[in-house]
RNA sequence: GCGCGUGUAGCUCAGCUGGAUAGAGCGUCGGCUUGCGGAGCCGAAGGUCGUAGGUUCGAAUCCUGCCACGCGUACCA
């Protein structure tokens, strides 16, 4: 690679001027400046108390004759700025496809999503399932073997609560058998609201749902079983739906019900050494590692959420044995609970403990329009999509590719955000098909599919040696996509895909405007640009799971 | 109170392992019809980067105080 030649020089020819070992860096600098540009010359300018002018002048005097390198300047305070041979940025860009694979051969575990049933799917679990799933695909794209899962509180009271509730319906026949998944979707929220209230309001119904809480556990009433069984299920053919709108799948669901037995064999085991005893209950206590103190056992000698993602972590475990990493994705708010968790973890098992980390997303707020059902601020996932389906089918009635526009258009705007803060949707801009989405760069990609549909020519034995201003542009802006995918899977951050190929797409469009391709007489050197620049495109949709549709 | 996080253009956000005139979309205003898909392109207006200090040749970026907001803070998940 280009970069890595010029970095190798440049260390070189500092060692030789100056006796210096540095670990140069290169940066991409504005085009007007040039392809690339390192600031070593400021930072050796004290170290050799010279002034960083006359370093840049010396290193450009060894780097101006380095083979592919056009011109060597300096600017500013004193940055190096490289221009490179338009022969070889051509060979760089047209090589930009081939990505190195650099976690070829490691097993890694995705949890994300992670929705109850018997509630209901909202926006936050949209964004964990949006992001998880294009975190996977990343870590696929640099080889590695993902297993992507998720983990279901099936128990518990909030089922306890959408039991009563739909005991208390007087018309629940489709529960059974229900043809329509959809039409089902607000039956069991409406159930859980009601339940959720009665809790709340009347003394009677809370004692009637802790009974039902206890009954869910034991397993002995039949009536409770069916319902729990038949809602689980409804539950799960719901998120399947959405699911599917999305193009996401998971590999494994984990349920709550089953980590129990583990989780509480691990604490028992445990007490004394991680865990302590006190006010009757069993804790792990966070303030020597400078966190909460949160319990894991209460005092009527029930599990909580933090021993039961203990013994998710051991089955995870047990499934898996082989995988080298294991990242959980959540929103935000549980950040310091997971350190406490894996703090816990680290005390009884450091190995896997090391292998593991969380990852947070921020919250989702919406801009526009009323948000807060009855139930309080949930707004539903598949009332987004619904809306931006309807969107999109308003827009482009005659299109093919509807979904596929949907849901490029729902995933870019989560991920184009960066990973962590909360983030506020506007849903008039997640259905806007223009500007900074996916659906924009759908279509760049789409045009670029059609030009090449259209031309004849054999490109494969071109030689490009040089360029006009707009093909450089495009070369220069593909040559950078390795450097982007390798940043993206060092920081999990997804966006800086979305971010570079937003920037592509408006580089192509820019081009397209100003150079006609076919007819042309340089058609050939452009068509060839158009087939790399449609291919990063595609592939980079590819790493975020949206489609690359050839026509719209 | 303490802990974690956030504060960049009217709105939504990039930029944050310090570097060159702080970028983009939406919105506003003004252009592009004979040429491969106008879901596009070109341009204009719009910013004391929350605030006060500090470190540095150089700070939106690092450090400290303060202000505002969000989340967490023992038997929920």
């Amino acid at each position: 690679m280009q970069s890595q030649e010029l970095i190798r020089a440049i260390q070189v020819a500092a060692h030789k001027l100056y006796n210096a070992k540095i670990e140069p860096e290169l940066s991409r600098p504005d085009e007007q400046f040039g392809d690339y540009a390192t600031n070593v010359a400021l930072q050796l300018a004290k170290a050799t108390a010279k002034s960083p002018q006359e370093i840049a002048r010396a290193l450009v005097n060894e780097l101006k004759d380095s083979p592919g390198i056009a011109t060597v300047s300096i600017a500013g305070p004193g940055f190096i700025n490289f221009k490179l041979t338009d022969s070889a940025l051509a060979k760089t860009a047209l090589v930009a496809i081939d990505l190195p694979k650099p976690l070829a051969g490691q097993e890694i575990l995705v949890e994300f999503g992670d929705p109850n049933p018997f509630k209901e799917m909202h926006i936050g679990h949209l964004y964990s399932y949006i992001v998880g799933d294009a975190i996977s695909s990343l870590l696929e794209t640099a080889g590695a073997q993902v297993r992507r899962l998720s983990y279901h509180g099936d128990v518990g009271l909030h089922v306890a609560k959408a039991i009563y509730g739909l005991q208390n319906m007087t018309d629940r026949t489709d529960l059974k058998d229900a043809s329509d998944v959809s039409d089902n979707e607000n039956y069991l929220a409406t159930a859980y609201a009601s339940g959720a209230k009665a809790y709340e309001d009347d003394e009677l119904a809370r004692n009637e749902i802790n009974s039902i809480n206890t009954h869910i556990y034991g397993g002995s009433d039949p009536e409770i079983n069916k319902l729990h069984k038949n809602g689980s299920q409804l539950s799960f053919e719901y998120f399947d739906k959405i699911l599917e709108l999305l193009s996401i799948s998971t590999d494994k669901r984990y349920l709550e019900s089953q980590t129990i037995e583990a989780g509480k064999k691990l604490v028992e085991k445990n007490v004394g050494q991680v865990f302590s005893q006190s006010q009757g209950a069993t804790v792990y206590d966070g303030e020597k590692v400078g966190l909460h103190t949160r319990v894991f056992i209460t005092s009527k000698n029930l599990p909580t959420y933090e021993t039961k993602d203990l013994g998710l972590s051991q089955l995870k475990n047990k499934d898996y044995p082989g995988a080298t990493r294991s990242i959980i994705i959540t929103a935000n708010e549980q950040t310091e609970y997971f350190k406490v968790m894996l703090a816990a973890l680290k005390d009884i098992d450091p190995i896997l403990a090391a292998k593991t980390t969380h990852l947070a997303h921020g919250f989702v707020n919406l801009s526009s329009g009323k948000m807060s059902s009855r139930t309080g601020n949930v707004y539903p996932a598949m009332k987004l999509l619904r809306l931006v389906k309807d969107a999109v089918h308003q827009q482009y009635p005659e299109s093919k590719v509807r979904k596929e526009v949907t849901f490029a258009a729902v995933k870019y705007a989560f991920l184009k955000h960066r990973l962590g803060s909360d983030i506020t949707l506007d849903v008039e801009e997640s259905i806007s098909l223009e500007g900074n989405s996916g659906p924009y760069i759908q279509y760049s990609h789409a045009r670029a599919c059609s030009i090449l549909a259209k031309s004849k020519i054999q490109t494969s034995n071109i030689e490009i040696k040089e360029f006009d201003d707009s093909e450089r542009s495009l070369a220069r802006k593909i040559s950078q996509y390795p450097e982007i995918v390798d940043k993206t899977v060092a920081e999990l951050m997804p966006h800086h895909i979305c971010t570079y190929l937003y920037e592509l797409a408006q580089t192509f469009n820019s081009f397209y405007e100003s150079s006609r391709i076919i007819g042309d007489e340089r058609q050939p050197i452009r068509l060839k640009l158009v087939g790399a620049y449609q291919q990063i495109l595609a592939n980079g949709l590819a790493i975020l799971n949206i489609k690359a549709p050839e026509r719209m």
